[in-house]
DNA sequence: GACGTATGACTACATGCGTGGTCATATTAT
DNA sequence: ATAATATGACCACGCATGTAGTCATACGTC
C-alpha cells in the first residue's frame, strides 16, 4: 500500500476524526496546507481506490472512513524505510537522529522506558 | 535532494566503493537487482544531474564519485521520514519498530549504549 | 581492415503524484 | 423561481521514476 506524503496528511485527518466529508477534510487541513477542495477530493478518491479509505453515502455526499489502521500503517512504513535506507538496522537510524536532530529529553526518557520493557 | 529508492541502491554501491564505472556498478548490484546496464546508466546520469554524484573521465568512460556524504544523507532522510510519518517524534517510531519487527538483541544493546551517551 | 562489443548521448513511454479545471446536478438563499 | 454554491464524476497536464531502446562511435579481435 503506497501512500504518498500528501495522501498521508489526508489520512491523518481521518484517523483523528473518521467520517468526515470532503469539505470537512479540506477545512481540517487548514494550516499552510491550502489545497483546493478538488485537490483534496483527488487525494480522497485515490485513497479509496487504494483501499485505504472507504466511503459511506450521506445524502448527496460521501463520508470517508479509514480502512487501514494508523498504527499498522506506520509500523509498516517504518520497517520499509529502515530496510530501504538503513539496510534493516534500527540502531543506526536512532544514532542519526541523535546526531542530527537532537532527541528531546522526553524522547530519551520514552526510549529508556521502552528499552526497559523490551529487555523483559 | 530527492533520491529515489532505486537511485539510493546505486549510491550505496558507490559509497562503499567510490570511483567505479557504470559497468562496475552494474556488476556490483548483482543479487536480485538485475537491471539492464542502460537502466543503471540512467540512474547514474540522474544522480549526476541531482548533484549526488560527480564524474571523472577515464579514457572513454566515466568514473563516478559520491558528492554527498552517506551519513549526512541518511540523517536528513531519517529526519524527513520522521517529520512526515511521526510528526517529528522519534520515540513512537522506535515503539513501532519494537512492536512490529522486533529489534534484535544487538539493536537493543546499541540503543542502550546510545542513550547512555546521550544522557551526558 | 571488418566485425562484434562497450560506452556515452539522446530518446521513449507508462505509471504515479501534485495540482486543479470542466461539467452536470442538487441544494440553499434571496 | 432564479442565482449562487456545493458536490461528485471525469479529465488534464507537467514532473518524477522505473525501465529501457536507438544511434554513433571507439576499441579490441580475427
Amino acid at each position: 500500500m503506497q501512500i504518498s506524503a500528501s495522501e498521508l496528511e489526508v489520512m491523518e485527518v481521518l484517523w483523528a476524526r473518521p467520517g468526515l466529508a470532503a469539505s470537512d477534510v479540506h477545512d481540517a487541513l487548514g494550516d499552510g496546507r491550502d489545497w483546493n477542495v478538488r485537490t483534496v477530493k483527488t487525494f480522497l478518491a485515490r485513497l479509496v481506490e487504494k483501499g485505504a479509505l472507504r466511503t459511506e453515502e450521506d445524502g448527496r455526499r460521501y463520508l470517508y472512513f479509514p480502512q487501514i489502521q494508523e498504527d499498522e500503517y506506520k509500523a509498516e512504513a517504518a520497517t520499509q524505510f529502515i530496510d530501504r535506507v538503513f539496510s534493516g538496522r534500527a540502531a543506526p537510524l536512532v544514532a542519526h537522529l541523535a546526531d542530527s536532530r537532537g532527541l528531546t529529553r522526553e524522547d530519551i526518557a520514552a526510549l529508556e522506558k521502552l528499552l526497559g520493557e523490551l529487555k523483559k
